[in-house]
DNA sequence: TGACACATGTAACGGGTTACATGATTAG
DNA sequence: CTAATCATGTAACCCGTTACATGTGTCA
């Protein structure tokens, strides 16, 4: 039960329309919670028959036309409601730490390639984040708001190292086992 | 399509039956890729149809009796197969940075609490796998099996430990941030 | 007028979650 | 004999994914 107070604090942040949104879901927000359009719309419609949101009044709604929507007390009401309740952290799920636990077994040929193409991708991520965080944190800009985007951007770096370093030691122990398989 | 290949490698470390897997899944693979027992008992009737397992023919089959299963060659393969296979890294969707940033929004009232809860489970679940990992990988001792587990455990171990240090990070900020909400 | 981007949807499917059902075995 | 535990399952629901459908505006 997530997407729906994804919706609400990006309309919060600014109304939308559909399309609007999968955008913004491409980036930003998206960056920690993405969603297809389809998804998107979905959860549209529920919010707004749940009037938690509306769709703004500009013209008449048709398929073709473009539905702006904004979030309404309630939204906003249901949204600090969920932020301030309790919820257990999801426990990891990684199908790559689960393929080196079965090359364990069945062998790890194959593996090693993959592993240094997910070394790129996690460095060019990577190196997206800190662009961000030029452009968006310059040092000494603290608005409270901004420090909390900023933190959770500082997440997404330090995850990403995380990952770039640990790939680069795995690989280097694949580098010294003997040739297997 | 992951947590057949999980049951695969599992039944390949050791033939078990559905419960027997539901226990290892509460551990050690589960650690990395949890699962319910009906997610089991669900995939383990859609192996057997495939023929990648087999149900050892001990006793007649009935419900309340025990069903231990067993890898047959195609299973195997099937497992070679997925593990040599590329596959993206899936993008990051996590609840907590997306309450932060909702946080922004709506005001932190409540947030803190929560994170302090999870910084204490983080730290719990980090001072699980070094006990794993002192009980299990001895200094010096390293057969290429051991060693591709041992990496799969630093994994957990390092990104337990990339929260307990973002967590602590965020809370320091928070105690700095004005008296909101 | 035909192609293309914009914009909003519908339909079908599969995995994960939760609640419940049923039979066998053992301890008191 | 009955309560708890072991063990295997069924059913319903929601979310995320994929493929497809439909309508609008614009520009060459």
């Amino acid at each position: 039960m997530s997407l729906p107070h994804a919706i609400l604090t990006a309309l919060l942040e600014k109304p939308s329309s559909g399309l609007e949104l999968t955008r913004r879901f491409d980036k930003s927000i998206g960056y920690f919670w993405s969603a297809t359009h389809q998804q998107i719309y979905r959860e549209l419609g529920r919010l707004e028959a749940d009037g938690l949101i509306r769709a703004l009044p500009t013209q008449a709604p048709a398929r073709g036309q473009k539905k702006s929507y904004e979030v309404l007390p309630a939204g906003r009401a249901e949204l600090a409601r969920w932020t301030a309740a309790a919820q257990d952290p999801k426990p990891l799920r990684d199908t790559l730490l689960l393929r080196l636990r079965a090359a364990a077994v069945v062998g790890r040929a194959g593996v090693e390639s993959d592993l240094r193409r997910h070394l790129e991708l996690h460095r060019r991520q990577l190196a997206e984040y800190r662009e961000i965080e030029k452009r968006d944190f310059p040092p000494d800009r603290d608005a409270p708001e901004d420090r909390l985007r900023h933190l959770v951007l500082r997440a997404g770096i330090d995850l990403e190292t995380f990952w770039t370093q640990w790939l680069t030691h795995a690989l280097a122990e694949f580098a010294e086992l003997p040739e297997g398989d």
